[in-house]
DNA sequence: AAGACGAAAGTGGTTGA
DNA sequence: TCAACAACTTTCGTCTT
C-alpha cells in the first residue's frame, strides 16, 4: 500500500507516500502534495452512485458540493508551496462570497468563521491542502446536518479535522488537534464521534504505520531505521499484534526498537513524548515485540555500535 | 545520576446484559 | 442504565548502566 519515491521538492525529506487509492503523493514531513494524478476527492456519497438519485439525496444539496469539489481539486494539483498558498486562498474566499448570494446569511456566516478557524487549525498542524478540504466539506455537511446545534463551533472543526485527517491517512492525535484548537480532547473526540456517526462517513481505524514518518522525522532517526520501523509493524500486524491496541503506542515501540536495532538510542522519555504515550505503554508494546518477533540478537547487535 | 523495568492502583471509554 | 472489562496512565520502588 505504501511506497517510498525519491525526495521532497520542498523540504528534501524522503517520507514521500504514495497513496494508489486517492492517486496522489503526499510528504509527511511537510504535507507538501508532491504529485496528483487523480483529480477527484470526491467522497463515496457523490461518486459512486451518480445515477442513484435516492441515495443522492440523503445528503441534501449534491450538485453544489460536487461543484465546489471540483473547483478545489483543479487547484490543489498546483504544485502549492507556502509562497502560493496567499492565492489559493483568495480564489477559496472568492468562492464564498459567490455563495453569499445563494445561501442564507445565517449559515454563511457561520462557515465564513468557521473555515477561518478551520484554516488556522490546518496550518498550524501543516496538513496537506487535501485534508484541509476535506474537512472544509465536513463541516459544510455538519452545519446543514444541524449537527453544530448544542456544540461550539470549533469543536465541531476540530472533529471535522479530526476526521479529515483519518480519512487521509495523515493522522494526527486527539492530543495534537486539541493543542492546535485549544479544545479539550475529550469534546473533540465526542463531536468527532457524533459528526461521523451521523454523517455516515466510514473512517478504518487508524494505522500505526501512517505515525512512523512523523514520529521519526521528530526523533531525527535515520531512514534506515524508520524503514526498519515499518518493517517491524507490518510483521506485528501478521502477528494481530496491533488489534486493539493504541496505534500510536505501537508505533513508538517499533521505532524504538528500530533505533535500538540500528545503534540510535533514543530514551523511553523521548519516544514516548513524541508519541503521546507513557514510557510504560512503550514497554509494554516493546516487551510484547520483542518475544513475539525474536528480535533480541538484533538489538544486541545494534548495541555493539 | 539517569535510564530501564515492573507492580499496583486509578482513569476514561467500550460493550453487553 | 449499569457493571465488567481492556487499554492506558500515574506513581513509586528497584535494578542497571
Amino acid at each position: 500500500m505504501a511506497d517510498y519515491v525519491k525526495k521532497c521538492p520542498e523540504c528534501g525529506g524522503v517520507n514521500l507516500f504514495l497513496n494508489r487509492e486517492k492517486g496522489e503523493i503526499v510528504c509527511r514531513d511537510c504535507g507538501l502534495v508532491v504529485e496528483e494524478k487523480m483529480v477527484d476527492f470526491g467522497q463515496e456519497w457523490h461518486e459512486s452512485e451518480p445515477e442513484d438519485a435516492a441515495k443522492k439525496r440523503r445528503t441534501g444539496a449534491p450538485m453544489t458540493y460536487t461543484q465546489f469539489d471540483r473547483g478545489l481539486g483543479t487547484e490543489i494539483g498546483q504544485r502549492g508551496d507556502v509562497y502560493k498558498l496567499g492565492d489559493k486562498n483568495r480564489s477559496k474566499f472568492m468562492r464564498l462570497r459567490k455563495w453569499q448570494s445563494r445561501i442564507s446569511t445565517a449559515i454563511e456566516r457561520n462557515l465564513k468563521l468557521a473555515l477561518a478557524e478551520l484554516k488556522r487549525v490546518a496550518s498550524y498542524l501543516k496538513l496537506p491542502s487535501s485534508v484541509e478540504e476535506e474537512a472544509a466539506r465536513i463541516y459544510t455537511l455538519a452545519v446543514q446536518r444541524g449537527l453544530v446545534r448544542g456544540r461550539s463551533m470549533e469543536s465541531v472543526v476540530a472533529g471535522s479535522l479530526y476526521a479529515a485527517c483519518r480519512r487521509h491517512e495523515v493522522p494526527r492525535t486527539l492530543d495534537e488537534l486539541s493543542e492546535a484548537s485549544g479544545i479539550d480532547k475529550k469534546e473533540i473526540g465526542r463531536t468527532y464521534r457524533f459528526v461521523t456517526r451521523e454523517l455516515g462517513i466510514s473512517i478504518m481505524p487508524s494505522n500505526p504505520i501512517d505515525y512512523i514518518a512523523r514520529f521519526s522525522s521528530s526523533l531525527k532517526l535515520s531512514p534506515e531505521t524508520q524503514s526498519k520501523s515499518i518493517k517491524i509493524l507490518e510483521r506485528a500486524q501478521a502477528q494481530e499484534l496491533t488489534s486493539g491496541r493504541g496505534p500510536t503506542g505501537i508505533a513508538a515501540a517499533a521505532l524504538y526498537v528500530s533505533a535500538l536495532i540500528h545503534g540510535e538510542k533514543r530514551t523511553q522519555r523521548e519516544v514516548a513524548d513524541v508519541a503521546g504515550v507513557t514510557e510504560v505503554t512503550i514497554r509494554n508494546r516493546y516487551k510484547e515485540l520483542l518475544e513475539e518477533l525474536n528480535l533480541e540478537k538484533d538489538v544486541k547487535k545494534g548495541k555493539k555500535k
